[in-house]
DNA sequence: CTCGTCACG
DNA sequence: GACGTACGTGACGAGT
């Protein structure tokens, strides 16, 4: 049937429905591979439910789906700027792009995209192509700029609303009708595609101008004679600017495109093709119901397919392990990884601080006990050689030619690069020009399972569940002094050690990948640790500026201070010493000045902490009180004010620290080399050294912090009425805690009352106890008890929860967060000290734990949040997050972040308090804070 | 390499 | 009845 008079056209926007399925879908993953599915998935329900809502008498004759074509278009070479603002798409949604065209070609519906051009201009063309010949066409579609496409035929409809717009509800929304479309559209201009526009003008006043004047080239023509002297301003002096943004708003409506309508006829579905891709997809629901319609027996689906169980798996062997020496070798291993589809991948350099180092090498494995490393960089002579020389050694291919064959690969999006670390490798790998996407990390993985059993280090990890010890780094580098670095090693060393590492890694990632499923923390992975890593990654090569002067100046003033009470502590010892050693000072304090103070255990020393000092002190002795001062100043000079400077990149002029993803149990980021999350605010002397972070030039740090976040969601866990309702009323919680403990009333709160209940809400988030408490508050054992107990008296769900959270850590040995971490607690139950520990870290975690949770899941979309926005996301200290921000951006960057953190729970998790972030601003990270 | 100490949330 | 006790980290210097 030749498409006419009585046919009926469905356009289905591809990319709408990609993109709507994606945001509405968990991120669900094919259970045997770990492809990420979800939007595929929605994708298909999404078509599935229009092909059944469309059969009644108005059913389509002919239906296509249209794409976007992934790339530039001829916008883009008109105005550069075109979409500039849209980030890129989600990592994990890239590889589901070519899979849904599989998909719409598997339910048997016509699929098209032509590069160069928007799905937006297909749809133009074909629509009106329906319309000359006499036929109607429904898009569906909510998008605005395809409005001016509705009339004579053409319609829209909003698959989600159910709603149909026709050239009334075209003008509803524009005030003009779908020919004048294009006008307003011009003259709005479009934040989120970056049309220019006219500034100062929306939709609004661009449709009474439009009313007004008929088009917009009358408009222009007659700008002079408009009243309000701003729009007269505007048109006149952007008329270019306004032209050029009609031309991109317009739709192409006369491409030449190599089918024609005829072949769009809609066809029924065949069962073959269709079920066995949902079959492939692992798509159980879906199949089931499809194949039910259409009266044929559902297709098993098992998922078996690559990892689950691998009891062949090979023994080890690095002697079988492959050195690749030329592009034919290489050429073999990377069609091998396109035909599996996945590759566990290592790097090797030169030492450990990723933004500096150099690649030497690149292992690969595809499958266990098969493995190779690609020697790059590797120097001639071996360490034995007194004077190694520069030249690279033999059998090496040519660094930059193997970068340009792995590129690619590296960066497909249908290849997934498997690794232990990846956060170093893509690290690594960025600075050679290339971004690894998309990756799984054993790691991660580990510690999604197992956190709080075992560390999640390889060595560890292949130790425990293959049952192997890897071969050991030690005799290849040597130690100390005489250590080389891993391009000094031979190359027929290094290939055993490096593949062995890829092998490994590609081993747990089959063993692991299967149970998250079982362990049901697909989720945690998949939301909270895997896009992670791109994000921390970025983070650390931003780095954050670091003025050295400042440090440098502290520390010689520290140092003349240091000298003088040294001095003067000699004086009252009547004799020279460390200050710096406890042991010393014990033996000074206790044996020969003969105070009161007990040895403490293991060691034989007399114990010298801040705690016993500061007692001393307070009784009057002066030694204890000016080694306190010296302690503070040497803390400062020896931890920060010297060490920092020593970690200020010459190249950067900033400091990179690294995060641990999977260090502490809790699911918060540790920071170390160095750690920038223990730098200084509690003493006024010790903040000064965070006036050494600066911002740069034209730039400001922004610091913005979660206000009491463990309290609020100890308060939700535990479901405490009385404290829900007065973060909902924004009261201060130490305060209203005191009032209701101590029967004071608010506005007779003195601050000595409200800091012990402060003490005891901190107290009951560790899992408090009488003596814990007693030292914290420097008050008598019974008293701090009579506290807890009132504290319990008056708010009884409290004691709930720890109870219920303490059983339910005995009879599964974890606790979980609001978010699904599990955290292990395999000492819950011991007998003991333990008992004791493991209780309060049971208490502890799903408070700490789902806090960390929720400062993560903000950081993996603030990326996409200031996508555009002159801003970086510098640092991360637990509940805080620091950026170095334009300074004319700061306002806009500070309601972005702060709406990304505040709502950083939901969708999953609707608290029942709210979350509040704290803004700073200033040149200087002691300003801002 | 372990310990004591102390910086942070 | 005694025992040891706030939760989670990392870096430094001393001393083995």
């Amino acid at each position: 049937m030749s498409f006419g008079k009585g046919c009926h056209l469905h356009l289905i926007d591809g990319s709408a429905f990609i993109f709507r399925a994606y945001h509405a879908l968990p991120p669900l993953t094919r259970k045997s591979d770990g492809l990420p599915i979800g939007a595929v998935a929605g994708f298909c329900n999404m078509l599935y439910k229009q092909i059944e809502a469309n059969k009644g008498p108005d059913a389509p004759t002919h239906v296509a789906v249209i794409f976007d074509y992934s790339g530039k278009t001829f916008r883009n070479e008109i105005y550069d700027k075109y979409k500039a603002n849209r980030p890129p798409p989600p990592e994990d949604l890239r590889p589901q792009f070519p899979l849904t065209r599989d998909a719409t070609r598997a339910f048997n519906i016509a699929c098209h995209e032509v590069e160069g051009f928007e799905a937006d201009d297909i749809i133009a063309t074909l629509s009106r192509q329906a319309r000359e010949a006499g036929g109607r066409c429904t898009i569906i579609s909510s998008d605005k700029d395809l409005m001016q496409l509705v009339g004579g035929g053409v319609e829209m409809l909003d698959a989600m609303k159910n709603k149909r717009i026709d050239a009334d509800g075209v003008r509803e929304k524009f005030g003009v009708g779908p020919e004048r479309v294009v006008d307003v559209q011009a003259l709005a201009g479009d934040s989120v595609d970056n049309i220019p526009g006219a500034p100062g003008i929306g939709i609004k006043t661009a449709a009474l101008l439009i009313n007004e004047y008929g088009d917009l080239e009358n408009l222009l023509e007659h700008a002079e004679e408009i009243k309000q002297p701003k729009r007269r301003q505007a048109l006149i002096e952007n008329a270019d600017l306004i032209r050029l943004s009609k031309q991109l708003v317009t739709l192409v409506d006369d491409m030449d495109l190599d089918f024609t309508l005829d072949d769009l006829e809609l066809k029924a579905p065949e069962p073959e093709p269709l079920l066995s891709f949902l079959t492939e997809m692992e798509f159980r629901t879906l199949t089931k119901r499809i194949a039910d319609q259409m009266g044929v027996e559902p297709p098993a689906i098992e998922v078996s397919a690559a990892p689950v169980d691998t009891p062949d798996a090979p023994p080890f062997n690095a002697g079988k392990y492959e050195w690749v020496k030329d592009v034919d070798a290489l050429t073999k291993w990377i069609e091998r990884i396109y035909e599996r589809g996945y590759v566990a991948v290592d790097t090797e350099t030169t030492g450990l601080d990723t933004m500096r180092v150099d690649l030497v090498g690149i292992s690969l494995s595809v499958e266990a006990g098969e493995a190779c490393y690609i020697p790059l960089r590797h120097k001639e002579s071996a360490g034995d050689d007194l004077f190694a020389s520069d030249a690279l050694a033999e059998g090496q291919m040519n660094f930059d030619v193997a970068l340009t064959m792995l590129k690619p690969m590296l960066q497909d999006e249908s290849i997934l690069k498997i690794g232990q670390n990846m956060k170093y490798d893509a690290k690594i790998f960025a600075r050679v020009g290339v971004d690894v996407a998309p990756i799984d990390d054993t790691m991660l993985l580990s510690y999604a399972l197992h956190a709080g059993l075992h560390n999640h280090g390889m060595d560890a990890l292949s130790e425990r569940y293959l049952d192997h010890s890897p071969i050991p780094i030690k005799p290849l580098l040597g130690a100390g002094k005489s250590a080389i670095t891993f391009d000094k090693v031979k190359v027929a060393d290094a290939v055993p050690y490096a593949a062995e590492d890829a092998d490994i890694t590609l081993r747990l990632w089959q063993m692991f990948k299967p149970r998250l499923h079982v362990e049901q923390v697909t989720t945690v992975y998949e939301t909270m640790e895997r896009p992670l890593v791109p994000v921390l990654a970025q983070m650390e090569m931003n780095g954050i500026k670091v003025d050295r002067d400042v440090l440098s100046r502290m520390s010689n003033n520290f140092a003349q201070k240091m000298a003088a009470l040294e001095a003067e502590i000699h004086e009252l010892a009547g004799r020279s010493f460390n200050v710096g050693s406890p042991k010393q000072l014990g033996e000074i304090l206790f044996d020969e000045m003969g105070l009161e103070g007990g040895k403490k255990g293991k060691t034989g020393a007399y114990a010298t902490g801040a705690d016993v000092l500061e007692d001393l002190a307070a009784e009057g002795n002066e030694l204890a009180a000016r080694v306190l001062d010296w302690r503070q100043l040497s803390k400062l000079k020896s931890t920060y004010t010297d060490a920092l400077q020593d970690h200020i990149n010459p190249d950067t002029g900033r400091v990179h620290t690294s995060y641990v993803i999977a260090g502490a149990n809790t699911g918060r980021l540790a920071s170390t080399d160095p750690n920038l999350q223990n730098i200084p605010v509690r003493t006024e002397e010790g903040r000064k050294i965070r006036e050494a972070f600066v911002a740069d030039e034209g730039k400001v740090l922004l610091s913005l912090d979660y206000s009491q976040i463990e309290l609020r969601i100890l308060a939700h866990i535990a479901d405490i009425d009385a404290l829900k309702q007065a973060f909902r009323d924004g009261l201060d919680i130490h305060a209203m805690t005191a009032s209701e403990m101590f029967d004071v009333p608010l506005d007779e709160m003195t601050p000595d009352i409200r800091r012990k209940a402060k003490a005891i809400n901190f107290g009951v988030i560790y899992g408090i106890s009488g003596f814990g408490l007693a030292r914290n508050l420097r008050i008598p054992r019974k008293e701090a008890q009579g506290f807890i107990d009132r504290y319990f008296e008056r708010f009884p769900g409290i004691r709930t929860y720890m109870d219920t959270t303490v059983e339910y850590a005995k009879e599964h040995k974890y606790v979980k967060t609001l978010f699904g971490r599990k955290i292990h607690t395999p000492e819950m139950g011991s007998k003991g000290p333990r008992a004791g520990f493991a209780k309060r870290a049971a208490i502890n975690a799903p408070i700490q734990g789902s806090a960390a949770d929720i400062i993560r899941r903000a950081m993996v979309r603030m990326p996409e949040a200031i996508y555009g926005m002159p801003a970086k996301m510098l640092l991360q200290v637990h509940d805080e997050l620091i950026f170095e921000v334009e300074e004319g951006a700061v306002d806009a960057v500070t309601k972005v972040v702060r709406d990304v953190m505040e709502g950083a729970s939901m969708p999953a998790v609707k608290l029942d308090v709210p979350l509040i972030v704290d803004a700073g601003v200033g040149v200087n990270w002691a300003e801002a804070h």
